[in-house]
DNA sequence: TGTTATGATTTTACTTGTAAAGTCATAATA
DNA sequence: TATTATGACTTTACAAGTAAAATCATAACA
């Protein structure tokens, strides 16, 4: 009855939680990141958050501890919970009332959604950057084009996916509107992850790059719609890849992750 | 009522700050919102806030205190910061650092951008709509078109605008994708207020009605990409009309809007 | 008169505190 | 054994307090 065992935890070997308890290789990379000038607090751990979650540091399914993460970053809870309602309407996160935010699981079905917005945005992104470009910086996007041959010769995945987003955010850029800009960079950025994860089971990206070019040399001539077309299609092929090759493992959620072995 | 007694303002007649006071009749608006079921304050405040900003209630330019919209929807400060800066990724308010929220205002520039996004992912909920709408759901469609006309036929502006949204919106709810129904929601209905305020300067939207005839043809045709480039061009003249009526009138910021007359 | 300095006031930006709700381990019960 | 009850513990959801910064009115000064 009144056996009053473990008032205050003095941590045995009992099995704890381990409903976080972020390992220590997380806590330095969130701890670390560079958000170098921002001085507003809430920016600051948007930016360490959202960089986390992309590159799989955070896996789908952690559960977010605002308090954890205050600690990890230095600072109090109200600026994190701050940055998490902000992932949260951009869908990095979820919230689940009263039990607190997890990390988005990275399911078919959501990457099919975002691929739709993704299309359509970077579509017309295409068409309006092919009225709005100066010569100099479609010069830029050759560049990067010829950037991503070198990384496919020396067989280097990482840095043509990361030379693949230059492109298309670039390409974003010369739209010239700082509303599709935002909407696009925090959707678009979000397939990164399903990218890393499914890295070595696509196929060699060489028709990408000659699709980039197709599209580069269209926007020279000056067919805004043409421009269009070929995006949306680059982009649904890119799609079907990613979604065949996830289908061959399994789903990233929660229970399948081990989250002391994971990077 | 919550008449409350001006805690130890000596209210003289003294011409005080005037950054924010509220009209009684907003006040009494934004308290009185039908923000029915909602549990949770952020949601609440989220709804009630941008529901006044749509119904220009809150004009553009007009500072939000979060201390005054705590008091009016009776909560505390931290839920009104939340849905604050829900609405600022969302492009309702903009933050100005230090200085706080204020409504964004109604300048063509942004309304551009918001157009360029909509026409883009309203045209492509078209196309998905296409593919995934039942018959009852297209009847559905036909039965909004013929309250348009109804509506119309009254001169009944304003029915009209709330139809119209209606019917753009079903669209984008039979793409049956969420996350594009989130962003083209939040999107789109930061035109709502311009359409208000340009709503007697533009041309009776006879041929609107008509071509929503004309969309809802092709979707029982069944061909999604004639629903896309419709859809498109449908919002383009659109566009073209209210930006039109809004350079025949003044830009509508803070320092042309009298807060007092206001509605 | 026009410009600058100053200080009171307002408001955010952030910290901290707390009640309620949910979770999980353990015990009681069938 | 399987199921349910119980209670300590964790965590959010919200409230409230404080310091720093910006603003504005007024005064001092050229």
């Amino acid at each position: 009855m009144n056996n009053q065992k473990t008032p205050q935890t003095p941590d045995s070997n009992v099995k704890r939680r381990d409903q976080s308890e972020l390992s220590l290789a997380v806590r330095s990379f969130l701890s670390n990141l560079d958000v170098n000038g921002e001085s507003r607090l809430p920016q600051r751990a948007y930016l360490a958050v959202r960089h986390a979650i992309r590159h799989l540091q955070l896996p789908p399914g952690q559960t977010v501890l605002e308090r954890e993460m205050a600690e990890i970053l230095g600072m109090s809870r109200t600026p994190v919970r701050e940055s998490l309602v902000r992932l949260e309407t951009e869908g990095w996160v979820r919230l689940i009332p009263r039990r607190g935010f997890i990390v988005a699981p990275l399911v078919a079905d959501d990457l099919q959604q975002i691929y739709e917005v993704v299309e359509a945005l970077d579509g017309v992104a295409g068409r309006l950057a092919t009225g709005r470009a100066t010569h100099e910086e479609l010069n830029q996007l050759e560049h990067l084009i010829e950037e991503q041959e070198k990384a496919l010769e020396q067989n280097d995945l990482l840095a043509w996916t990361e030379l693949d987003e230059q492109f298309h955010n670039y390409i974003v850029d010369l739209a010239q509107n700082p509303r599709l800009r935002g909407i696009v960079d925090s959707q678009s950025d979000q397939l990164y992850r399903a990218r890393l994860y499914t890295i070595g089971l696509r196929p060699k990206p060489t028709r990408s790059v000659i699709e980039h070019k197709a599209i580069l040399a269209v926007m020279r001539a000056g067919e805004p719609e043409a421009v269009r077309t070929m995006l949306q299609s680059h982009r649904y092929r890119a799609r079907n890849e990613i979604l065949e090759a996830l289908q061959s493992m399994p789903p990233l959620q929660e229970e399948t992750v081990n989250k002391e072995t994971f990077p």
